[in-house]
DNA sequence: AACACCCGCAACCGCACTATA
DNA sequence: GTATAGTGCGGTTGCGGGTGT
């Protein structure tokens, strides 16, 4: 059938937002609250389309969200719900008030995902890999670690597909024969192997976030307005929050004046 | 200092679902 | 029952910053 797009797309502005943009769309939602996103780019005076509005409001302009690095509860829990929910983001986000579907679903492919891999666990089944692809998978980390090592030294290195690596035996961890896919011992498996690959002085692999860099987003960012309203402030915040706060200079809202913005908005939609 | 590569994240795209005429 | 509009969701892409060489 083929649906048309949800708007006319001539004209309309694509890529990142400015920091007018989000102004006039807060704005917009604060005073008139959220009736169709198709009609909100119009009366807001944006060159977007609805679509567009819609997911900067709720990845990025939404005064509840939580922002800042998932912790490793969240993580594991992130786990537990995937291994039950499979890829249903916004339900596995759910959970998860503040934080968006968009958010876990990027951090759920950027290093949950790979943090899995290494441990022998696959990211959709949640079963240990198969012993084969599993070796395959160690032998490649096994591989880029000697790459790195022997490139350092410049010596050659031998290559790792040897039968000795297939034989290896796989980490047996305590009650593995009785792991389900999709039950709460995924956790179990996981710090199981987590321990046995510290062990082996893998820790670092395992746990990038040991060495965490930080990031941050040069778009406007509704956890340093709120710092700038309350005084608080991070360490990460008086890197990016206090150059932002150098260079930009408009008035937003209090966040800290909405206690509970879905009464607010109900209260709109409910006019 | 310059370049290349890697990584994380915001944003986009297209399909699916639901409501409605 | 069918077509269409509106919205939600998941997959993917591309940019910008960080890191390594």
């Amino acid at each position: 059938m083929g649906r048309k797009p949800c708007c006319e797309k001539i004209g309309l502005k694509r890529g990142p937002w400015t920091i007018e943009e989000d102004h006039k769309l807060m704005n917009f939602i604060l005073n008139n609250g959220i009736q169709c996103w198709r009609l909100v780019p119009k009366l807001a005076g944006l060159m977007r389309c609805g679509k567009s509005c819609r997911l900067r409001w709720i990845n990025y302009l939404r005064p509840d969200l939580k922002r800042g690095a998932l912790s490793e509860v969240e993580e594991d829990q992130i786990i537990q719900l995937h291994s039950r929910l499979g890829n249903r983001w916004s339900k596995i986000a759910a959970h998860f008030p503040g934080r968006t579907d968009n958010e876990i679903k990027n951090h759920w492919n950027t290093r949950i995902k790979k943090r899995l891999k290494i441990m022998g666990l696959d990211p959709v089944t949640h079963k240990p890999i198969e012993q084969r692809e599993k070796c395959n998978s160690e032998a490649e980390q096994l591989s880029r670690f000697h790459s790195q090592r022997e490139q350092q030294k410049d010596l050659k290195i031998e290559p790792l597909d040897t039968p000795g690596l297939e034989d290896a035996p796989l980490p047996q961890m305590e009650g593995e024969d009785s792991f389900q896919p999709g039950s709460d011992e995924t956790i179990n498996v996981l710090h199981g192997y987590e321990m046995l690959w510290e062990d082996l002085d893998m820790g670092m692999m395992i746990n990038p976030e040991n060495n965490p860099t930080n990031s941050y987003s040069s778009s406007f960012s509704l956890e340093d307005s709120f710092s700038r309203s309350t005084g608080e402030s991070s360490s990460l915040q008086e890197d990016s929050g206090q150059c932002w706060i150098n260079n930009v200079n408009y008035s937003i809202p209090q966040w800290d004046l909405f206690h509970n913005v879905d009464d607010i908005f109900l209260l709109k939609n409910n006019q």
